[in-house]
DNA sequence: ATCTCCCGCCATATG
DNA sequence: CATATGGCGGGAGAT
């Protein structure tokens, strides 16, 4: 066999090929990937590129993982004929059977092969060097189908381009701070706004409206963000990076690295075919949906999917909508932190100066690309030319020319700059890749942990709230999944309980900030810390959302999500340090105590939680937030929330209600972006604010930001929650992060910042209110649900809430009426989906 | 029929 | 100019 070696791409006939497959035994693929894989696909070739070991325990788990399922399907068994080892005379069906098979040919499987070369976290020392030209021998597929992998490979900088026919291997090390940075750049980019637009639309469009929404879209975001922006570069990386940068338009690495934004700025991580292509479509003109461009979109992601896929990042589900099964993918991957390096990579953490570097063409590493737009225009190949382009002419995208188009720019309002300000992000990330190293679980809470005091503090925060948005229009889709737990921070274990709030579906919850000032505190510290309150206040919330079944379960989920308990949430994975704990954590750790019941099992992510269903809230607890009045409030954003909401409402239809009657300008002065409201909470007592006990506020970043502390946030808690708009629980979340944000007020903009801010756990973050100004507001009408009705269950959810704060951890939604403390109920609609994991 | 998505033509970019 | 890249969409296998 070492025949084949001369290089010609072509796969062509099967005859070669043969060779590896047969070992298989007729069920999976895997098999043969993993144990003989190796062995064939190695042995004879060259060696280098295999440093080390290719095969990872980790590796292997994956292989099996993903392959498994497929595999069944071998029903054909050729391998038995092909078994024997030559397949010399074949009669006709045996040379069919001999036949691939379009699965064996899928690009998933080719890029686990492809994976299985490599390891997963390489040595530097190596020098992994991918030669496209050997590796599409030795595969045996087209040069084609390798550059669909390395691209993709490439939007994560898991590899890097060296040369013309040569890669780099990085594996997964960068994993994190790609992560990382897209998320920011997701979270700038507003697509989480986008997101709740587009199912909004859908669902409008379900029902007449139609008409204008679009506009109306439009303009909400209006501003909006779009622009896109172009590659996302990590500092790092590049080093050698060889000559070249072509600068291109890399449309499929954009392509990816816009998809895996969608993820990471979903709360439901959660992203649907369908809504992904059309915000990579539309993020320049909303306009034309031209079906065949669309279903051009849905190939591309096809592909993107099934490499990530096979990164084990996300994972192919379906959500069940009333309308009916939609394709869509889970994120499966590792929990993005918050940032604070965050920032330090976007620029740099350097100084560099970022935009600028324009025209130079490699070097600098960072970001140079990010967003573009934003700042000004800056790089000629925007893609906003070519947008425009396009719309004059059709195709040819290619237009590179210019430096950006004009109009791009004048929408993209002004998110950015807050985003650059980072100057304080400076702190050192530290610690990071270690994690890495270990399993991505391990790894994710590792970083929590060694950042402990943020962390912790971040997630309380997050538990905060979301907002349901009004229900009104937007049920239509999201799904509301649970949310994973999973995402809950396992660090935290202790606090973790707090976050509960969050539930997993989208419910909202209230939580009482704390309004003072406070600020001051030291940077880390945590933020805000939460603590108890006795009672009454609280309430939790939450919607159940009968069905709806996630079943996130992998077993990452559980990690993760395991945190809630402390027993478990310590178990397994690392415990991490608690050592240092911060005076946060501490904090955290009582509260844990009240814990109990708050806690709830919110996180498990499975099912079980499902059918309790209810979450709880921690309710005692406040959580200061007093940063968050920077802007930060924009970040809510969360369109998640939405999708939240969309769950399974149904009852109601409550039109408007969903719209509150505040003010928006009132809103806006708070720097609220959206938010949604359902009528329930309005009602919330102010008293039950009262009630709560306040924290301290320990107020973050603080201190270097200088910013004002915020104390402005914290009336505007209060305000919100006094007015109604805002059930008491509820409030602001601020954020460490906001930090950054440089007094920018803008409410807009803040946005971003603050989801850096939250952690991992991103669930927090999605929970957090939304304020919408009033032309958001608009948007959201009432929407009906479109599902007649949701078995009742569902309707149920709603929730108000329960007053009691008591019961200890559960309470159930329904229990309610009594006390309500936490009047301010929050309704959320669900909407059933499911999600069923293929 | 719909969902996936492989295949490979062919325009471009690079060298 | 020869290759290396990679956009794109037809159309076929999988369900």
């Amino acid at each position: 066999l070492g025949a084949q070696e001369n290089h010609s791409s072509e796969p062509h006939r099967s005859v070669l090929k043969t060779p590896l497959k047969q070992a298989a035994t007729s069920h999976s693929v895997l098999m043969e990937l993993q144990p003989d894989c190796q062995p064939l696909t190695t042995p004879p070739k060259p060696k280098e590129i295999l440093p080390a070991d290719p095969w990872t325990p980790t590796s292997n788990l994956k292989m099996l993982m993903s392959a498994a399922s497929p595999e069944i399907r071998s029903r054909e068994q050729r391998r038995e004929l092909s078994n024997n080892p030559r397949e010399e005379h074949l009669s006709g069906d045996e040379y069919e059977k001999s036949q691939p098979s379009r699965k064996e040919k899928s690009l998933g499987l080719l890029c686990h092969k492809f994976l299985a070369r490599y390891p997963d976290y390489p040595s530097t020392a190596e020098n992994n060097y991918i030669c496209l030209d050997e590796v599409a021998e030795e595969l045996n597929v087209e040069r084609r189908r390798i550059y669909d992998i390395v691209n993709v490979l490439e939007s994560l900088h898991m590899v890097s381009r060296l040369a013309k026919n040569r890669y780099a291997w990085h594996g997964r090390h960068n994993l994190p701070k790609t992560l990382q940075a897209l998320k920011k750049a997701g979270e700038e980019n507003k697509y989480t706004q986008q997101i709740q637009m587009i199912k909004k639309r859908e669902y409008e469009h379900e029902f007449d409206f139609d008409g204008e929404r679009n506009e109306e879209m439009a303009r909400s975001f209006g501003s909006n963000e779009h622009s896109e922006m172009s590659f996302v570069e990590l500092p790092g990386m590049e080093f050698r990076a060889a000559s070249v940068n072509s600068r291109k338009d890399k449309s499929l690495r954009v392509m990816s690295q816009k998809f895996v934004m969608l993820f990471l700025v979903s709360t439901p991580q959660l992203v649907s075919l369908e809504v992904a292509a059309k915000i990579l479509i539309g993020e320049d003109q909303l306009e034309d949906l031209d079906k065949s461009k669309f279903k051009t979109k849905i190939r591309r992601l096809y592909d993107i999917a099934n490499v990530l896929s096979s990164l084990e990042l996300i994972k192919k589900v379906h959500v069940t909508e009333e309308r009916g099964r939609k394709p869509a993918f889970k994120w499966t991957g590792p929990e993005v932190l918050p940032n604070i390096q965050g920032t330090k990579l976007e620029t740099t953490s350097t100084t560099s100066p970022p935009t600028i570097s324009e025209s130079i063409p490699s070097k600098e590493q960072c970001s140079k690309n990010l967003f573009p737009s934003r700042g000004k225009q800056n790089f000629t190949r925007h893609p906003s030319l070519i947008k425009l382009v396009k719309s004059i002419e059709n195709d040819r995208r290619k237009i590179q020319s210019a430096p950006t188009s004009p109009v791009k720019i004048s929408t993209s309002t002004d998110q950015n700059i807050s985003a650059f300000p980072s100057q304080m992000a400076q702190v050192p990330v530290i610690a990071k890749h270690q994690l890495e190293g270990q399993s991505r679980k391990a790894k994710e809470m590792n970083m929590k942990l060694s950042r402990s005091a943020l962390d912790c503090n971040l997630s309380l925060p997050e538990v905060v709230l979301k907002p349901q948005p009004p229900r009104p229009a937007a049920p239509s889709d999201q799904p509301a999944l649970p949310q994973p737990l999973g995402v809950c921070p396992p660090s935290h274990g202790p606090v973790s309980p707090v976050i509960l709030p969050q539930t997993h579906s989208g419910v909202s919850y209230a939580i009482y900030l704390h309004p003072s000032p406070a600020h001051t505190v030291t940077t880390y510290s945590p933020s805000f810390m939460l603590q108890p309150l006795p009672c009454t206040n609280v309430t939790g919330i939450k919607s159940i959302n009968s069905k709806v079944v996630n079943k996130i379960t992998t077993e990452e989920g559980d990690n993760q999500i395991s945190t809630d308990d402390p027993t478990k949430s310590l178990t397994a994975k690392e415990r991490p340090n608690i050592k240092s704990e911060t005076s946060s954590q501490r904090c955290l750790k009582r509260s844990s105590a009240l814990q109990e019941n708050t806690l709830i099992k919110r996180c498990r992510s499975d099912e079980e939680s499902l059918d309790t269903a209810l979450t709880f809230f921690p309710s005692g607890y406040l959580i200061p937030l007093t940063q968050c009045t920077h802007g930060n409030n924009a970040g809510f954003s969360d369109e998640e929330k939405a999708g939240i909401c969309s769950l399974q409402h149904t009852t109601y239809s409550s039109p408007i209600a969903g719209v509150i009657p505040m003010t928006a300008s009132e809103l806006k002065a708070v720097n609220i972006p959206a938010f949604h409201i359902t009528p329930f909470n309005i009602m919330l007592s102010p008293t039950s604010i009262a009630a709560a006990p306040v924290l301290s506020s320990s107020s973050l970043n603080s201190g270097n930001t200088g910013s004002a502390p915020n104390p402005s946030s914290s009336v505007l808690n209060f305000t919100l929650q006094h007015v109604g708009l805002i059930p008491a629980g509820v409030q602001v979340p601020a954020n460490p992060v906001l930090q950054h944000l440089p007094v920018s007020s803008q409410p807009e903009n803040v946005s971003h910042s603050s989801e850096n801010v939250n952690l991992q756990e991103e669930k927090v973050s999605k929970n957090r209110l939304q304020l919408l100004d009033r032309g958001g507001l608009r948007g959201w009408e009432p929407c009906v649900p479109k599902e007649p009705q949701v078995p009742q269950a569902a309707t149920e959810n709603f929730f108000r809430t329960p007053g009691g704060p008591n019961t200890g951890p559960s309470l159930s939604a329904n229990s309610d009426g009594t006390n309500r403390t936490f009047q301010g109920t929050l309704y959320i609609p669900q909407r059933k989906l499911e999600v069923s994991e293929d």
